[in-house]
DNA sequence: ACTATAAGAGACTGAAAGGTCGCTTTTATT
DNA sequence: AATAAAAGCGACCTTTCAGTCTCTTATAGT
């Protein structure tokens, strides 16, 4: 009972495999390699690839987001907040080994693999809606102005920031996303 | 002589597909059908399955860039110029099936596949460069602000495009495009 | 029209994929 | 300590993968 849930969650944090080589290019056989189990010690926790690639996303997801908002309430003004937002975009990467897990999960699922698409943009939303939440206190306590669109800024800064990703990622460096966060 | 360089080109065209499901989730079966070739004919033309996926990531490049540029000659101001690559970007979009090229090859060749890394990153290169260029003919003209620097101001256009982009994968809508748009 | 060569067909290979299942070993409960 | 249930092992299955090779067919130069 307790043996069970614990293997499954070692399981679960062989996500950076998932999410450094996608879902088509890691294998059940990488899995085994990387939790030191059987075949038959994975499938009595996960019925299939997709449930087990699922729940890794939504893992390796849940830990990006825990450090991109880390200490973000410390601070008071909503537009320091969501500075100290990107900073912590910027400067924490690598919390998550393979970067951006929506990124990448959002390239990777883009046609088929309905059941990753979905976590992706369940992901996403809360993103948006965090980020325009900030921005609807920002307006509400006259520190933004108030003709700014809430989701449309969200919307700009994700993708800034996504995008600047995948440029690092090809140039195996910081500088688009330094460049992004003056912005 | 002159059949065989057909074929070879036919086959290059089956592009999409690369474009669509990535390296690892394109099968030289589907490829087959495809093209209507068996396995033979298409080997004989190729070395390998990587040599004919960085083959094809050229020929969608190659796609890609002309239709983002069409008709950018005819606008003469810099400014204008920008806004009329953004406007391909966004509209004329579909030109080739799958989304961006670099996008999909960037998320897709991260790690592994050197081979398209490498020709993703010249792709980007060449994007950057003629980008900023414009950039510097509008600064030299007077049109842009001389604190402007071009090499950032390329990277935030791209990035914020690419980012947009897959924010609309995943929205399944173009707002995020648009709004990028009119940034 | 003839023939040398280029192009293509398609059976075949070995490896690796995801997934199953019966059996053994560990664990937890009493 | 005994035992029932949970967890894990690993051989096995089918399918699919990239790639090879031999043989046939189509093409092009003369």
């Amino acid at each position: 009972m307790k043996k069970g849930e614990r293997t499954r969650e070692r399981i679960i944090q062989a996500a950076p495999l998932f999410n450094q080589r996608g879902y088509e290019g890691s294998s059940i056989n990488e899995i085994m390699a990387a939790t030191a189990l059987e075949k038959g010690g994975i499938y009595r926790h996960f019925r299939s690839k997709q449930e087990l690639a699922a729940e890794a996303f939504d893992y390796a997801w849940a830990e990006a987001v825990k450090t991109r908002r880390h200490d973000i309430d410390t601070v008071a003004n909503s537009v320091d907040k969501l500075k100290r937002y990107v900073a912590n975009f910027v400067e924490r990467r690598g919390s998550v080994p393979g970067g951006c897990p929506l990124l990448n999960t959002a390239m990777d699922s883009d046609d088929g693999n309905a059941v990753l698409r979905t976590r992706a943009r369940r992901a996403l939303e809360n993103w948006q809606n965090f980020l325009s939440s900030i921005v609807a206190r920002g307006i509400k306590k006259g520190e933004i102005r108030r003709q700014v669109s809430k989701t449309k800024l969200a919307n700009l800064m994700i993708a800034t920031l996504e995008g600047a990703v995948m440029i690092g990622r090809l140039e195996q460096s910081l500088d688009a996303l330094r460049d992004a966060q003056t912005h």
